[in-house]
DNA sequence: TATTGTTATACTCTATAACTATA
DNA sequence: TATAGTTATAGAGTATAACAATA
C-alpha cells in the first residue's frame, strides 16, 4: 500500500496524459476520429464479436459503442453480418479494406510514438504498457465486481 | 529504441486508459468537473500565476484554461487580483475555499486510487507516475521545439 | 504591430433513458 | 419478462478563429 502523496502524485499524472492522447490522436486521418481508431484495434485484436463484446473490451457504454460502429461500417471498414444463434445481433469483422485501414493506422501510432519517445529503451516502453495494463484490469475488476444498487 | 509491436501495445493502453480517468472523476463533486478540478490542482501545486502559464502547465489551449477559470471563479474557489506590470493579465490564486476544495479533492482521488490499486506496493506507484511524467516531458519538449508552419 | 485573454462556434467523446426487436 | 442493440438528448472537453484591451 502506497502512501497518500503518491497517490496524488498518480491522480496528477493521470489527469495531464490527455494531452499525449491528443496528440496522438493528431495523425489519424480525417474520417477516423479516436472512438472509430478505438473500434477497428480492438476487432484487429481480438477478432469478429457482438457489439456488447465489443463494449466490455472499449469500457465504453454500449449506445456510444452502437454509434462508432455504425461510423466505420458506414466506410466500409467493418461488415455486419446476422449472428446465427440470436437475430438480435449481429457479427462485426473487419473488411478487407478495413484491415488496410488498421495496418496504416499502427504505423501511424508507431511511428508517432517513436518519434517522441526516442530515448525510452524496448524495457521501458514494456514496463508503461505493462503498468497501464495492470491498472486498467485493477479497475475493471472493481468495475465488475461491483454490485450496482440502483437508485 | 523499442520494436514497433511495443509502439502498438503502448498506443493501446493509453487509448484504454479513459475508462480510469472516467472512474477516476466519478469521485469528483457535482459543481467540479474534472477540467475545473485540474484547475484547482495546478494552483495548488505550483502557486498564483496568470492564465497563459496555467494553460501552459494543464497543456490545453487559452480558450478552454480561461472557460475552466471562469468556472472555478464563479463558485468562489480562486480570486483574480490585477497583474501589477501588465493590465493585459490577472493573477489566479486559491481562496481559503478553494484551499479546502482542493484538500477534499486529493482526498478523494487517493482514496479511490488506493481503494482500486489496494495490491500495488509504494514503489510500482512511483514507477508509473514517474514513467508517465516522463512520457508527458518528452511528448511536450516535441511540441514546444517544433516549429509549427501555418497553412 | 504583437500579445494576453475572452467569446463564439463546432467537433468528439461519454452516459442516461426511452424505444424496438428478439429471446 | 429479460436482453441486445439503437436513437435521442444532454453534459463535458477540446480546438480554431474572431475580437477586445493593453503592451
Amino acid at each position: 500500500m502506497a502512501e497518500q502523496g503518491q497517490y496524488e502524485e498518480l491522480a496528477r499524472q493521470l489527469s495531464a496524459i490527455g494531452a499525449v492522447k491528443r496528440d496522438l490522436a493528431r495523425v489519424l486521418p480525417h474520417e477516423c476520429p479516436p472512438g472509430a481508431a478505438a473500434v477497428l484495434v480492438v476487432l484487429d485484436r481480438h477478432g469478429e464479436m457482438r457489439i456488447g463484446r465489443l463494449a466490455e473490451l472499449l469500457a465504453i457504454d454500449m449506445s456510444v459503442t452502437s454509434r462508432h460502429v455504425a461510423h466505420v461500417a458506414e466506410r466500409g471498414w467493418i461488415d455486419r453480418s446476422p449472428a446465427p444463434e440470436d437475430r438480435r445481433s449481429r457479427i462485426l469483422r473487419l473488411t478487407p479494406a478495413g484491415r488496410e485501414l488498421i495496418t496504416e493506422l499502427s504505423d501511424r501510432y508507431s511511428r508517432a510514438l517513436a518519434d517522441h519517445l526516442r530515448d525510452w529503451s524496448d524495457d521501458d516502453v514494456r514496463q508503461l504498457s505493462s503498468l497501464l495494463a495492470r491498472m486498467r484490469a485493477d479497475f475493471g475488476d472493481c468495475r465488475a465486481s461491483t454490485t450496482r444498487i440502483p437508485a
